[in-house]
RNA sequence: GCGCCGGUCGGAUAGCGGCUAUUCCAGGGGACUGUAAAUCCCCGGCCCUACGGGCACCGAAGGUUCGAGUCCUUCCCGGCGCA
């Protein structure tokens, strides 16, 4: 169901570049996983995916269980089908909802993309909307970085966590979700890679809290692994434990010596025990020391371009973000010179490409201005979030192809610095 | 010339006697890390001993009032109508 073969390993650092065949397909790693949380990246059609390079999608089992059950169609796939690049047709009905809420979820090879697809168990949603709310905390930093007003940062906890499982009170009411249920939803969405549900702890949280939450996390892995029906798909464990390195040494034990074909690691870093993204680094050197090195290792939720170095440094294989398609969204542009906005007044009638040389199919298929492009965004145009998405997601995948290669030639630390160097 | 209507931050607006003048757009700045995010936050007249404080301000000038963008008078400007 899941295979992966490492083809080199860097003789200064542990990066690694390998191969995981899936059965809907292979992925060279190190690899970036793109978001498509209710089962569409947003902003793209399934045609437009194939050209952005892309090799593995990530989806959401709480999203997509939530959404299925409530609404006929997701609001996330509105963009329509694609015609030629800069086109958008009239968007089509997708059909879901009904009375049994399991039996409508879709596969996500019919329904997203016929390519490799892995999904989240729903365990962050349980952090996200509880204790991140709760604490201001989101996956990194130690804030909600939306709100720059400290009264604002605190809001309702969202969840109950008990022994068994989590209590949700979302915009659609009440809901159950326990690691029976998650994988249960998961084998339904049919994805190549499942993900064990797990409880994230926030920076904030004590090491007792911490540790009593990981001692839940790893029995959840455990019924995770008894609820499994389906051969094949592949199941991620995942390692939690805070910032406490024996904790995560310790999770990283337990979980890595469970029948899981992969391993992920999670959490959210806060300012609570030095710098945040210090304290990732750590995390990861910590967790990745005790996990099976023959297995592939997923970082969840970490995405930005140093980050992807460092902890392909580490000797971490994939890695999932939203950034690329967030900052699309909201008008970010990546570059080799770093990300520009491309709504500022700077780039108004500006001739100058997204990036020149850049081979996306928006740069070098449409030759996209700059200029062009912020008139798009201006105009609240639903191609402009599309287009900058399929540059942006190109960027990534690029830039990791690049990772890949240098790889393979020995010449890692060199292309990272190189290639930092100018960011 | 007469009569109506109107002149509030770059544009558009709210405000109908009560303390720091509203909102939207445009403009400037910033954020975004297993997506309740095609979103959110900040700035936007002048001055200072600047995480605070002072002074202005609603076409202009007077007036009524404890208090006026808001009421009155005159003037200026714009639109419409009538001569």
């Amino acid at each position: 169901m899941l295979e992966f073969d490492i083809l080199k390993k860097d003789s200064k650092t542990n990066a690694r570049a390998g191969v995981l065949k899936t059965p809907h397909g292979i992925i060279e790693t190190p690899s970036y996983v793109v978001v498509g949380t209710h089962g569409a990246v947003r902003c793209l059609n399934s045609e437009d995916i194939p050209r952005t390079l892309t090799q593995l999608i990530i989806s959401n089992t709480y999203h997509l269980w939530r959404t299925f059950e409530h609404e006929p169609r997701p609001a996330y796939r509105l963009v329509g089908r694609s015609g030629p690049l800069g086109q958008v047709l009239p968007s089509h009905p997708v059909h879901g909802a009904g009375l049994d809420k399991l039996n409508n979820l879709p596969d996500l090879h019919d329904y997203m993309w016929p390519g490799p697809i892995m999904t989240d168990s729903g365990g962050f949603q349980v952090f996200s909307l509880g204790f991140g709310r709760e604490h201001g905390m989101g996956k990194f930093g130690g804030i909600d970085s939306r709100k720059d007003d400290i009264s604002l940062k605190s809001e309702k906890n969202l969840v109950r966590v008990t022994e068994d499982g989590a209590r949700f009170n979302d915009n659609y009411g009440e809901s159950y979700l326990d690691a029976e249920t998650s994988v249960k939803i998961q084998e339904k969405l049919g994805a190549d890679i499942i993900v064990a549900f797990d409880e994230p702890t926030s920076p904030r949280h004590d090491y007792a809290y911490t540790k009593k939450s990981l001692e839940r996390t790893h029995k959840w892995a455990l019924r995770s692994l008894a609820a499994r029906t389906r051969k094949d798909q592949a199941m991620y464990g995942v390692v939690q434990g805070g910032a406490f390195r024996d904790l995560r040494e310790t999770s990283a034990k337990f979980i890595g010596a469970q029948p899981f074909e992969g391993f992920a690691i999670g959490g959210s870093y806060g300012e609570s025990m030095g710098a945040p993204r210090e304290q990732m680094l750590s995390v990861i050197r910590w967790s990745a020391a005790h996990l099976p090195e023959e297995k592939p290792r997923h970082l969840l939720g970490i995405g930005r371009i140093e980050d992807v170095f460092d902890a392909v440094e580490l000797g971490m294989d994939t890695f999932d973000c939203v950034i690329p398609t967030r900052e699309a969204r909201h008008g970010s542009l990546w570059t080799k010179f770093g990300r520009f906005d491309i709504k500022k007044g700077v780039w108004q009638g500006s001739h100058m490409k997204i990036q020149s040389g850049c081979s996306c199919p928006v740069c070098s298929e449409m030759k996209l201005t700059r200029g062009k492009l912020r008139e798009l965004f201006k105009a609240k145009d639903l191609n402009a979030g599309r287009l900058a998405t399929i540059h942006n997601i190109f960027f990534f995948n690029d830039l990791l192809e690049k990772i890949r290669t240098s790889i393979k030639e020995g010449r890692f630390s060199e292309f990272k610095k190189e290639f930092s160097a100018n960011l």
